[in-house]
RNA sequence: GCCGAUGUAGCUCAACGGUAGAGCAGCGGAUUUGUAAUCCGUUGGUUGGAGGUUCAAGUCCUCUCAUCGGCUCCA
């Protein structure tokens, strides 16, 4: 009598199975449905190939396209079918690594010519024709060793490194469907067959570094992506074409909110107009929060001598990041990266008592950093930029109290933007680093209490602080449900020290205060781009440089289109009259183009009752309205900060 | 910085190695108009820059600048 297993399902129901039983069986003594949509299995929580026997008892999952996890299995599957057809169409090409990524999947590969986009439909055409082949892929294990000698003799240098490499702490697995062989730890699916024409799709070629590391050479890299369904990839190719569409890049262009000029220097942003009448109302709004939660204002120069950044640090730390040197009475200046040294030699310039103490010091600092020419991308990523820069100066004891203010602050700035869920990342001490442990301890707690107090889920990056402290991060989620990094808060330990920073406390003894750094917009450039991005530049009434256009049908009712006019800019609205002998319908194409939210239409009828015709962006003709009463209805919704319009 | 792609009028894009074009914008004129483009006319270019090959270069080659997609989310 063959050997019985006992195997635990994830409902808590237990039975027996032979010995040696695979997953798939498994699967198909429940139902041929199962069977069907099995990707792998999980054995006591490690997911396994399906043909995997299995000899002990154990509990078992059969992972469909209902778990999260199976995906990565169907990519990284889909991943080796490239790899498979790169190698059939360009067998001089070697292979290196092919990993899930977040949507979708790449592979490198090493290859003297560069692949062409015309050979990635090749490509694609072969891996259906893999797929139709319906080879089994199969698992086997052996040593490093052995997988080491198996590649060299492949001609794989690539995949016998990794074979050493991971092969350090026991067994090692290879993958192989018909000709083909990867270094991989799986699991897969079973079969080529089980990877669908139509679910997948190869993006685009890049160059990358072997191991991501400069000095290494460049691969060829091709991403692509894969799906269960047809569906779900079209939905995706559908959300990529929609991502180009809110570009802030192209919508600055259009809506002429913002340029780079080569002229003038990559990274470097001009404000056109429109921009600036965005930015100023970002600048207001926040200028006047932070009035309200205790911050006083600073001003520091642009330029500070080369003393001053090699007492901080930043001439040991950061100097690859800034700007070269200017010399001039022989002093050396440089531009500066940061606000800090200046802020800390305000705090410096005379003594500080605990009772004037916490100070907070804000500033939208423009500092200029060196990022090499091919990061720089539009206002994401440039090398002048304004951060909303803040310094807090706190007494131990009101450490945590401070981190919980500050936090709440934050939080509620950003919803003022719309942005309403957010993710927190909390970040603790690395290897390197300077202060004594338990400020390191009592920083990165307080962090925590004031994530628990916001009511904001956060997770861990062990040991991925600065040097010099533990910081919290903040990401929100556009409208796109893409991630967005914006606000800091961090524990510098460093700067104190360096400048031998004090207080005098109630013991008339100096002490040695808490420095935080902050910024919760994260820099004004980078962010109007975000806001472009998520309102697809159809910005909210209260941020929009023309609030409302209106538009005379004829000649004689501009006066009254003036008229109203001057009445609505005393009451700070942003108008414009379209007084031009144009037809109403081009007028309104125009506004609508360049997404105006109020657009009033003023004709005979208008001026008979004293109305005005109200049509906004998103929804059209809203119909005739009393002027007090738009009036009224406009300004409660730009003092409440409304996304919508009607 | 490195790999690849791209660079033509203000914008979006054409042009087998053989005279650089179109639409929109701009400008001039006509039209006085009711909820997403009125009509006619017209200006506009050292084809990113510098060299080279050729009888002839936007097109081919070299260099250079800029822009775009990327450059370890662990086989």
């Amino acid at each position: 009598m063959a050997e019985e297993i006992k195997i635990t399902f994830p409902d808590g129901s237990t039975k027996a199975f032979p010995k040696g039983i695979s997953g798939e069986e498994v699967a198909k003594s429940i139902s041929e449905r199962l069977l069907n949509d099995a990707v792998a299995v999980k054995i006591d929580g490690e997911p396994k190939d399906l043909y995997i026997p299995i000899d002990k008892d154990c509990e078992l999952k059969i992972m469909t396209s209902r778990e999260d996890e199976s995906i990565d299995i169907y990519r990284h599957t889909t991943a080796h079918l490239l790899a498979n057809a790169v190698k059939e169409l360009f067998p001089e090409s070697k292979i290196a690594i092919g990993p899930t990524i977040e949507d979708g999947f790449y592979y490198d590969f090493d290859r003297e010519t560069p692949f062409t986009p015309s050979d990635l439909e090749k490509i694609e055409e072969k891996m259906v024709e893999i797929s139709k082949r319906a080879l089994p892929i199969r698992r086997e294990e052996m040593t490093w060793q052995e997988a080491k000698e198996l590649f060299e003799k492949e001609n794989e240098p690539y995949k016998a490194e990794l074979a050493y490499e991971k092969g350090q702490n026991g067994k090692v697995s290879i993958y192989r469907q018909g000709e083909f062989t990867d270094f991989c730890r799986g699991p897969h699916l079973t079969n080529t067959s089980k990877i669908k024409e139509g679910t997948f799709k190869l993006l685009s070629i890049a160059g990358a570094y072997w191991k991501g590391d400069e000095k290494n050479k460049m691969l060829q890299r091709i991403y692509g992506t894969s799906f269960f369904s047809k569906k779900e990839l079209q939905e995706y190719l559908k959300k990529i074409e929609e991502a180009k569409e809110r570009d802030h890049r192209k919508l600055g262009k259009e809506l002429d909110l913002f340029s780079v000029s080569e002229e003038v220097g990559g990274g470097l942003i001009l404000w056109h107009p429109k921009g600036a009448m965005v930015r100023k109302l970002i600048e207001d709004f926040w200028r006047d929060e932070h009035l309200k939660s205790g911050y006083e204002f600073v001003y520091t120069p642009h330029v500070g001598k080369s003393a001053l950044w090699e007492t901080s640090g930043h001439l040991d730390f950061y100097k690859e990041n800034m700007y070269p040197s200017m010399e001039m009475e022989h002093q050396t200046f440089y531009t500066k990266p940061m606000n800090c040294p200046f802020h800390v030699m305000i705090y410096k310039s005379r003594h500080r008592s605990y009772r004037e103490l916490p100070l907070r010091w804000a500033e939208l600092g423009t500092v200029y950093r060196y990022e090499k020419s091919g990061v720089l991308h539009g206002l994401m990523r440039v090398r002048g930029f304004t951060q909303d820069d803040a310094h807090l100066f706190v007494p131990p004891d009101k450490m945590e109290e401070e981190v919980i203010g500050v936090i709440n602050f934050t939080l509620k700035m950003l919803k003022a933007f719309g942005f309403e869920e957010f993710t927190a990342y909390i970040a603790t001490k690395p290897e390197k680093a300077v202060g004594e442990t338990q400020r390191w301890e009592d920083a990165t707690k307080a962090l925590q209490r004031a994530a628990q107090n916001a009511r904001i889920s956060y997770e861990f990056d062990e040991g991925g602080g600065a040097f010099y402290g533990p910081k919290i991060d903040i990401k929100i989620k556009d409208a796109l449900r893409r991630d967005w990094q914006l606000s800091t808060v961090q524990f510098d330990f460093n700067l104190p020290e360096k400048f031998q920073l004090e207080f005098i406390a109630s013991d008339n003894r100096p002490h040695r205060p808490y420095m935080i750094h902050r910024a919760l917009l994260g820099s004004l450039e980078r962010f109007f781009g975000i806001l472009i991005e998520n309102f697809k530049g159809a910005f909210p009434l209260w941020l929009s440089p023309e609030q409302i256009r209106i538009m005379p049908i004829a000649d004689r009712h501009v006066s009254y289109a003036e008229k109203l006019s001057t009445q609505f800019k005393s009451r700070n609205l942003r108008v414009s009259v379209d007084s031009r002998t144009e037809k109403i319908n081009l007028k309104i194409r125009e506004a609508q183009l360049e997404k105006i939210p109020y657009m009033l239409i003023v004709g005979d009828k208008e001026i008979e009752s004293e109305t005005v015709s109200v049509r906004t962006r998103s929804g059209g003709d809203r119909g005739g309205k009393k002027i007090s009463e738009f009036l009224e209805d406009v300004e409660r919704r730009i003092h409440e900060k409304d996304l919508n319009l009607e």
